[in-house]
DNA sequence: ACATGTGAACTGCTTCACAGCG
DNA sequence: CGCTGTGAAGCAGTTCACATGT
């Protein structure tokens, strides 16, 4: 299979949230027009994404909202459960435990791991907080496929090394730092600092 | 001046990062082919990123580490103070009320708001939370530059039309929604969904 | 008639390769 | 000689425009 963008998965995504919200409303088609208004793309742009999977519309008419949700589920790989963990129970790892997003999209979290002794063994939401040092032995018998990385940025490189190292494959980072991973492991970063600095940069070249 | 590409303004942010370390660390010269390994990037990528903006290394040797931090932190709008308020005064705001890169980097936040009568008038790290139905004379008053939005989805777009309106010309939104906003406001949005699906295909789509 | 699906054209970012200069 | 700075080439993502199917 041809090789796809992360612009395109990323707006797959914004289309699966706007056909939730027609589902929600009982609409039963809509049209790649409509799709693109909501995306702020073009109509073009939403068909050409499409089409790397298949041809799911109807011509003349435009596409079945719970056909396509369904199909976009099915590409994006969502029609399962994802087991994740968090590493750093911090202000961010306990904003992203109450986060109601990650359950309502299959993603399950099963503990999250701290250093601090006033941390361990409390409980975040009703997710364990466990001791980093256990993390190993955990993964593998949990075998979660996600860690989400809210450490320190001076101590995410070693962190991910240990993940790495105890076979996850799945990464999604906090921390302000280019991490290094094998060819085989993916990490998408979330970084508010390099953020705020892209609107320091548009508001003062802005004309 | 050429329009600069948005993944450039990102690596400007990640080379800037990095310089900061060899600050720290004493170092005084860094050619482009060691920048660019930091960054994940090629050398060639870490030249004409920075030509955009100049010639600032000198042939055959590199660069001076304090004079490009110095040019990076000007040419992405560091050099001065920035205004924040933050709109959501739930767990994501407090997080980032408590995170220190802000204030590390120039930005200054000024007050959180939100409009539950639990957490008006307390204070998040020292940083007042305002009702929400005083942010038009606030935002007036005190003329911020930026608005980070951590306000449930169903609630952003009202949100930001009310910012908006107020005269901000540059949001942080974290709620996952697609904002229309008139063409000289720019926004940058932070979606953890759209990452994690992002990572769900990744991992479902590897070989 | 209407909206999809898709090659072809286009635009723009990245990589190459080398001249230029310390 | 080494490393920068940069046109030119290459490649990837977006837009165009129209044939196709309902």
């Amino acid at each position: 299979m041809k090789r796809i963008a992360d612009s395109t998965v990323r707006r797959l995504s914004a289309y699966l949230r706007f056909l939730e919200d027609f589902e929600e409303r009982g609409l039963s088609t809509i049209s790649s027009d409509e799709l693109a208004r909501r995306g702020g793309t073009t109509s073009a742009q939403v068909r050409k994404d499409l089409s790397f999977f298949g041809s799911f519309g109807k011509r003349g008419l435009g596409y079945s909202v719970p056909e396509l949700a369904g199909r976009l589920r099915e590409i994006l790989g969502l029609g399962r459960q994802w087991k994740v963990i968090i590493i750093g129970a911090g202000k961010i790892g306990a904003a992203l435990v109450a986060y109601r997003g990650f359950r309502q999209r299959g993603f399950q979290i099963l503990a999250a791991y701290d250093s601090s002794s006033d941390k361990v063994g409390r409980t975040l939401e009703g997710i364990p907080v466990r001791d980093i040092s256990h993390l190993e032995k955990d993964v593998h018998k949990d075998l979660p496929d996600i860690a989400v990385v809210t450490v320190p940025g001076e101590n995410a490189q070693q962190v991910v090394d240990r993940i790495v190292k105890a076979g996850i494959k799945a990464i999604l980072n906090f921390a302000p730092t280019q991490l290094q991973v094998p060819p085989d492991v993916t990490v998408k970063t979330v970084n508010m600092a390099m953020e705020l600095e892209g609107l320091s940069f548009a508001f003062s070249n802005r004309d």
